[in-house]
DNA sequence: GGGCTATATTGACAAGTATCTATGACTGGC
DNA sequence: GCCAGTCATAGATACTTGTCAATATAGCCC
């Protein structure tokens, strides 16, 4: 019961547009942050804030490379998230 | 791409620790606001915001018998919710 | 070491959210 | 019709969150 405590850090990540768009991005392939700033219109201050969100609850993991930070999906985590991503898009699909 | 946005109120109605309490107990048994009200310390208007919040989502169904509302989980969507959770619990358990 | 590119941090602020108290609305039984 | 029980709404408020501009930090190359 208690246990679903631990994912509340984890679901307040995932409730963010740009988040989860962000997710989707780099579970299609790795990307700096410099890329990924590219796809959207806010700043780069912006984008590594939700980049810090992302990695210090785990979604995301970070490593350097030179001069940049390349990040990736946790791969542990993503299939359930996916999962749960696309059976409430089926289930708006089938509403309507 | 796009598909994911229609989830995004739903992951927002999910990342609230009182409201995934709320989901967790409906989905063992159907509940009138007055018995869900007995189990959190909070007051009776702020288990109906929530509530209205969860209903309008459709994460829960909301039926009234004479003069209370029985709630219920959504046992469309619950599912692939649940498993997210426990994915998400086992991660934790695993990374200790 | 200085300049350049890439990323992070800080401080400020507007908007959103969870909570409360007070009050209103609906239902069933007397 | 009135009262009691159940639930919803309104208004106020403290807290959280997403965003920005400005600035700092880190790594590379000349």
């Amino acid at each position: 019961m208690d246990c679903y405590n631990v994912a509340i850090p984890i679901l307040k990540a995932l409730c963010d547009e740009t988040r989860v768009q962000i997710l989707v991005m780099l579970s299609k392939a790795d990307m700096n942050a410099c890329e990924i700033n590219k796809s959207f219109c806010c700043t780069q201050p912006t984008i590594s804030y939700h980049m810090r969100l992302l990695v210090d609850t785990g979604l995301v993991c970070a490593r350097r490379e030179g001069c940049q930070v390349i990040y990736s999906v946790n791969s542990s985590l993503w299939p359930s998230i996916q999962a749960l991503l696309t059976a409430l898009c089926e289930a708006q699909r089938a509403k309507t």
